[in-house]
DNA sequence: GTATCAAATCGAAACGCTTCGACGAGCTAT
DNA sequence: ATAGCTCGTCGAAGCGTTTCGATTTGATAC
């Protein structure tokens, strides 16, 4: 193994200088400087972390809590992830991978052992059981997804409540009077994920807010229950002419049984949906969507993330705010 | 920060022998180790890993490459890093993880700094361009997938040659005399994965040997996809009574396809599958199927990774047998 | 011509652990 | 009784960095 000492060996200066040289810390000549870096290209030096992590302590190592077992939605989750990895690398860190169902325990386990700076969580959920946890925690931590609780917390999420204020107003805009959610599957208002039930809460603020209905439905992902729901949501005497969709994987099933139900997006029906984009740009009928913008959200955690390993910072939500594409699948009436 | 010469302290024992307490390496009395113990506990001492790193030459963690952006089923790979991780725990390791999109040299990185002890490779294709790489690299790599050129590597995968050869045995012994397989999307042979390509060559092998004519299909998973694969398919003068499909993404498609034309399973047709067992036992007509064994690989990968840390091993192909399930989607014409 | 200062470099002390060799104490076999 | 074990423990030498003075050199200010 190449040491920083063979280098300095090499190149006919101290080891404080060749480390110095690496890190920028002092000044250095240029002849200097240039000197030392052919003799690490020439002797292929790679620094060793663990003296790294030792004598300045810092691992540069951020801990990744992720949920690998939660069936829905992995796309989204994988995509959260391929951010969070390629943001931490722009920042020179790592990730470790840590998984929720290995239990809470794992950030603490790591950062006491100072096999990571900081830890950023996933998928945190209304009342997270990992939450109390988290907060003694000695090193920054920042949730993505909002506990009910987040006092003192750093989070980072989309603003699910003005996504659902929007869609509404996007379609009561155009005219719809009888606008219908079709929410996620029970299972995870169950679950308490925050998402969903602060989607709704904007879905019904701002039908309320115009006065009009707010049917809503949770569904399934499955064919026979997309179909069962659809049964519900278009009965005749609702009138419905506006559906907001916040269940990705029903739409693949909600489009083909609207097609074999022979009615048209948007000419029968408008349709509007919250989803990853490639998602909403892939279907059958391509639709009008707020994104899911995990690279932004994956990149912001990292960023508040690095930023209090850097220097202080008081405890911090940052909500995205929804950006809608209008791919033509609603129609003014 | 807690340190080993407090515990030390505590305990009134030296250093090195809290280091054999915790290591097992040399033999303690009942009566130290447990006052070792006790003050561990007390003092709520975590080793510090990058000076555990930097003294015993080991980091005890895996560097994992996943593919991240990997469009097509993310299901899957979950399941096997999901399983990769849990393994590396019980085996006392952690994981780092490192994206396939972040190029080769990663694995590189990582070892050269000796942040990680080895190194995993996941969704390994048939001519993989990192493999070159990966042979320079000095620590135990694993490949899961077989590339052509797997000379000097080791590799751990399904056998799916046989699992070709069994599914075609299967729907042959129970008198079907036209089979035809539903392959993976083109893009996938393109790719050039070569689990697509083996289980194809068993296909063919099988029914070679059975002679019986072999129709093969390759099929996007879209329903308008599906649908036309289905037209030739069955185009009446093929006979086709027997389906081996090796396409995950399509099922659901394909059964509804099914369905609407009103060709029952297995009385009309019937069919048999590869996939993980989760997705074809939830399927609208639970499949027959052999299963991807993602968790024994993953596990498998593991002890092959640990057990080269320990000593030297030669390079090995390890070619998991297929197990199938009989779910009854298949009939005795 | 001397005092001051910044730039460039060096030496050495950490950082917290593992591991090797040594050693005393208590055995067993002779 | 002595030599030769094994058991349990300790001290100290690393492991490869970072970082904090200290030192040298040359320039700038008076």
């Amino acid at each position: 193994m190449i040491t920083i000492k063979e280098v300095a060996r090499h190149a006919g200066v101290s080891i404080s200088t060749v480390s110095y040289v690496l890190s920028g810390k002092r000044s250095i000549s240029e002849e200097t400087k240039r000197r030392v870096e052919q003799s690490i290209i020439a002797l292929g030096y790679h620094p060793n972390a663990g003296a790294r992590a030792l004598a300045s302590n810092r691992s540069r190592v951020i801990g990744l809590i992720v949920p690998l077992r939660s069936d829905h939605n992995m796309p989204v989750i994988m995509q959260f992830v391929s951010s969070i990895v390629a943001s931490a690398r722009d920042y020179d860190y790592d990730v470790l991978l840590l998984t929720k169902e290995a239990g809470p325990g794992e950030a603490h386990r790591v950062t006491a052992r100072s096999m990571a700076d900081a830890i950023i969580v996933m998928d945190v959920e209304s009342a997270d059981p990992r939450v109390p946890e988290l907060r003694t925690v000695d090193a920054p931590v920042v949730l993505l997804g909002m506990p009910d609780d987040h006092q003192g917390l750093n989070c980072v999420d989309l603003d699910f409540a003005s996504a659902g204020r929007q869609m509404v107003g996007h379609l009561a805009d155009r005219g719809h009077r009888s606008i219908a959610l079709i929410g996620s599957p029970p299972a995870v208002y169950e679950r308490g994920t925050s998402y969903a039930a602060r989607l709704l809460a904007g879905f019904q603020q701002e039908t309320a807010k115009r006065n009009l209905p707010a049917s809503v439905h949770s569904c399934a992902a499955d064919y026979d229950a997309v179909s069962a729901c659809l049964d519900d949501v278009l009965r005749p005497e609702r009138g419905t002419t506006g559906l907001v969709v916040h269940n990705e994987a029903a739409l693949g099933s909600l489009l083909l049984e609207l097609r074999r139900r022979s009615l048209k997006v948007p000419a029968d029906l408008s349709v509007i949906t919250l989803c990853p984009d490639d998602v909403a740009r892939g279907l059958a009928v391509p639709l009008t969507s707020i994104a899911v913008p995990a690279d932004e959200l994956g990149a912001l955690a990292v960023e508040m993330v690095t930023g209090r390993l850097e220097r202080e910072h008081p405890p911090e939500i940052r909500l995205l705010q929804p950006q809608l594409t209008d791919r033509g699948s609603t129609s003014t009436r």
